[in-house]
Formats: C-alpha cells, structure tokens, sequence
DNA sequence: CTTATTGATTCGAAAAATGAAATAAACTAA
DNA sequence: TTAGTTTATTTCATTTTTCGAATCAATAAG
C-alpha cells in the first residue's frame, strides 16, 4: 500500500498560497487525467483538503473536469498562464544566452548573482560538461564575504554602510581560509577594489576557486555579478585570469541587456499587444 | 493618470489563492522586470497585500528580485512550471492526435513546439515512417534563429525584445546556410511576418528541410508552433508549400483543443498507478 | 444485498490574509 | 548637504479563509 506520509514535506510546510502553487506543480508533471484520490495519495494531504483545492481550481478555470467528473486535468487558464511565462521570458532567456556562451567559451561553470539583503543570491547558472562540479543551483544564497561577487559589492559601498551591514552578523568561518577578522576583510576589499576583480579560493567551499567581476552599471554602483566557479583541482587562478576577457566581454553583454530593459510603469501596455 | 480602481474587478473578488494566481497572471504577462508599485497601480491593491504577495513568491523562488530589491522577475519556479503544464499538458493526447493525422496526411515527419527563454522546445514530435529521419525527441532544445518556428516566434516579438534576445549573443553558425547577420535575419524575420509561414532550408541541421506556422491563438501572440520536417533529398520547397494547407488545418485544430472544452477520455484506473 | 472505495460536505478551531497607518529607505532637487 | 518626494517595508487589530476529523453520499464490486 502506499505511504501517505512519505511526500507531505513535498507539498507541505507553506502557506496555503504556496501549498496551492505545489498542487498545480505536482499536476503539471503529470502526462494524464487524474483523479482526487491520485492526489490526496502522492501529497498525503487530507482529502478535504485536495477536494477544496481542486474544486477552487475548477471554479477559476484554471483546471478542467472530464464529462463525468472523475477526472480533472488543466484548464485553459494554466495553458495560457504558461504560454506567457514562456513567451515573455525573453530578459531571463538573453542573460541566461550569454552565460552560456561565456560557458563554452572558457569550460567552466559560471553564475549570475545579485546582492539581496546582506547575501548574494544566484540568479542564473550554467554548469559546465565535465564531471567533477559544484552543484549550486540558482535560487541559492551564499554569505557575501567569502564569496567572489560578495566581496565585490561589499567593496563599492561605502565604509558606513558596509560596517552597518557587516556588524549585523558575525563573520562566519567555513573554512580556513575564510576571513573572519573584519580588517583582514576591509584589507581584501581595498584590493579588490583597486584590482576591479575578486577571487573567492575556497573561502567558502573547500577545493572551490571563483573568480568574479562586476556587471557595469550605468548609475555606477552594481548590484550584479557574474562569477567563474571551479575546482581547484583544475582550475588554476592564472588560467582564472586569463579567463578575464571573456568575462568581461559576458559582463559588458550582460550590462547591455540590462540597460535596454524598459523599467516601472512606462513599459506596461507595449508588450501585451505585441 | 492613473485610475487605481479601474482594474481592481480583474483580480478581486475571490480567494485569496485565486488572487495570488491572478497576480502570477498580470506579471507573466510582462515582459520586463517589473517594481511593486507597478503591480500596485495595475491592480489596484492595496500596497502591503502586493507586497506580502510579492515576497511569499519570492520567498519560494516563484518570482527572482534583481539586485537589492527594485524589480521583481519570473523565477526558476515559474519557468519549470510553465514548461511542464505545456509539456505534459493533458490535452497532448488530443493534440498528438492531429500531429499523427498530419504526418499521415503528408508523409513526413511534424512536430508541435513552444518558445521557451530564447529556445525553440520540443513538446510533442510524430515521426514519419519512412526509414531516413532526424531525430529530435521532445524536450530538446533548439536555437531560434535558425528554425522555422523559432524565426516565426521571433518575428512576433516586438523589436526592442528582439533586439535584446539576438543583440545579447553572436548568431552562432551551424551550417552555410544559417543567417548569423542582424540586419539579413531582421529581413527573413520580416518577410516571415508577412508570409505568416517560415522555411529552414538547411539552416540548422545539413540536408534538413522545415516548414512552419504558428498556432492562432485568441491572445494574439502565439506561443505554439507547428512544423514539417523533411530531408531534402525527398522533400522539395514545392512539395512543402502544396502541404501548407493541411499544416494550416491541422494548426487550426490545436488551436481548437487549447481554447475548447475537455475532451473525454476513457482512461479509467491506468493512470491512478502512474 | 452487503461491502469497499472514492467523492462531497459540515463545522468549530486554528491560521492566514487583510489593509490603514506608521516607519524606513532610496532617490531628487534645490 | 538638506528638504521633499516617491517607494518599500513593518505593525497590528480585525476579518476572512483554511484546516481536517468526522460524516455523509454515490458508486462500484463482490
């Protein structure tokens, strides 16, 4: 018989908004009708709780039933919501076009982050072919002073700002090169701003090199990355450095993407004629 | 200048997971990050509601901030869904139900296709049975600007979308025939447009020859695709055009089976086990 | 005519969403 | 710089929704 515990924590843990979203995941994947009871099996919710859910969906549209009612499968609202998702995904797709290509170019993992909160948050990544990688996928969130790009944002705010943001957490040491000690970090700064670049050698994960650059931003301060991520084992910080060009040509790409992005309100009705 | 309350009906009124989705709604519908006042404006709602809405998606990766916070985008989330949902979408069944008439009729090898970031995705493919075929299952991945769909989607974009997504990379050159200069494909991009068909002459792939038109969909863009594939060798651009009519048929029919009401089928306890 | 099995409903307790108001932060202009 | 403007975020008492055990209903199976 099947185990209704086993695949709570898939679907549970969340608001209902969320919980709702994983319903509508979980029946994305599926190739078939379904039925109540296939769900409330494969989450381990209560039926109740499914019947709630489904009928909800079915009222909006957004899933459909059978003639007979026994078997709901998704409705024109969901398609059409996935069409657009798609079809409007051209800004991820262009970014995401040039971390490919910067890939090829150099055979290295590479990643696209941004500075949110006092972390950096990876926004895209592309793994390279070899075996032996770092899987770090986008979404994740890393410490900003023991990471390439971290310590690149940190380096172009100013002293008050980065002691506030600093002062909040202590440096957490992940291995034994992470700098812990504050003007130790201040020190890299200074030379990471000087130099335009930073490294990362395996201040965060042992046997990991990075080397990371700034995306350019016409206001001036940036809160865009872009990072070469590899193991050590393989990767050398002169083969890093020769890699530099590359990455900035990627960076300057990227910054171009970026600045061709109508922003706020003006660009609202352009695109849904279109 | 702006009526706060004009566009408050298309989002309230229901629960509130009918209004998160609603919500995922208006922002796929966008095609350029976006801020929480912008969505505020459109929907009319209150601003913490939005932003609370805002942050829970965020929170669950479903939407991705830009830097330290200005401007929200599709996060990986929403993209796999939406993938899924066209993938796997129940109506498949019904729709590879007019491919393999299709391929029937014609006697080569068609396929159904979706944009997806700056990809042409294979979501259902029917072979011919003749014994000389590509092979390009479905799932996999194709550049856009050398593929008959794909010059199709791209010649639907509006030219500052376009723009971003082909200026952002060098046009990569897959065989003599590929177009890897802006201004050339801009006129092929034009003429397609015009057409309302595209060609693939050996553009991708040597000795393969496509044809393909776009799904009409009520929206005005589309972001399904429909296409021949042939070798050359047994498949001219006159035999190609005199099947047009049938693509075109069998393009209207999808379009039918994604705007219709469900189609019943008879799939009792199979599924239950999968 | 039982007996499973699945779909639908009830309802009080628990949790979440709501949005006005206040606060904070970022940006602009003088 | 500073004052002024816009935008993002937090607070919190109130309202609304969800939750899910228990229950009932419908259907199919033996």
């Amino acid at each position: 018989m099947l185990k209704p515990d086993a695949s709570i924590s898939r679907i549970d843990g969340d608001t209902p908004n969320l919980r709702l979203f994983a319903l509508l995941e979980i029946i994305a994947k599926r190739d078939s009708p379904f039925t109540l009871q296939a769900i409330v099996d494969e989450t381990g919710l209560p039926k109740p709780t499914v019947h709630r859910m489904l009928q909800q969906l079915e009222n909006a549209e957004i899933l459909q039933r059978d003639g007979n009612g026994r078997h709901y499968s998704t409705g024109q609202r969901l398609t059409r919501l996935a069409e657009n998702v798609l079809l409007n995904s051209t800004t991820q797709g262009a970014r995401h076009a040039v971390l490919r290509k910067l890939v090829d170019e150099i055979g290295e993992s590479c990643n696209l982050t941004a500075f949110s909160g006092n972390e950096v948050l990876y926004l895209d990544r592309v793994e390279t072919a070899a075996p032996l990688r770092f899987y770090l996928h986008p979404g994740s969130r890393v410490p900003s002073h023991c990471s390439a790009t971290g310590k690149l944002f940190l380096s172009q705010m100013s002293p008050a700002q980065r002691r506030r943001l600093l002062a909040a957490v202590p440096l957490e040491k992940f291995t034994t090169n992470t700098l812990t000690n504050f003007d130790q970090l201040e020190q890299e700064l200074e030379r990471v701003k000087q130099q335009g670049f930073a490294f990362d050698e395996e201040e965060f994960l042992p046997g990991l090199l990075c080397l990371g650059i700034l995306i350019p931003s016409p206001s001036g301060a940036s809160n865009m990355g872009l990072a070469i991520q590899a193991p050590m084992m393989r990767f050398s910080k002169e083969r890093a450095l020769s890699a530099l060009p590359a990455l900035r040509r990627a960076a300057e790409a990227i910054s171009k993407i970026n600045s061709d992005l109508p922003i706020d309100q003006d660009n609202d009705r352009e695109f849904q004629a279109a």
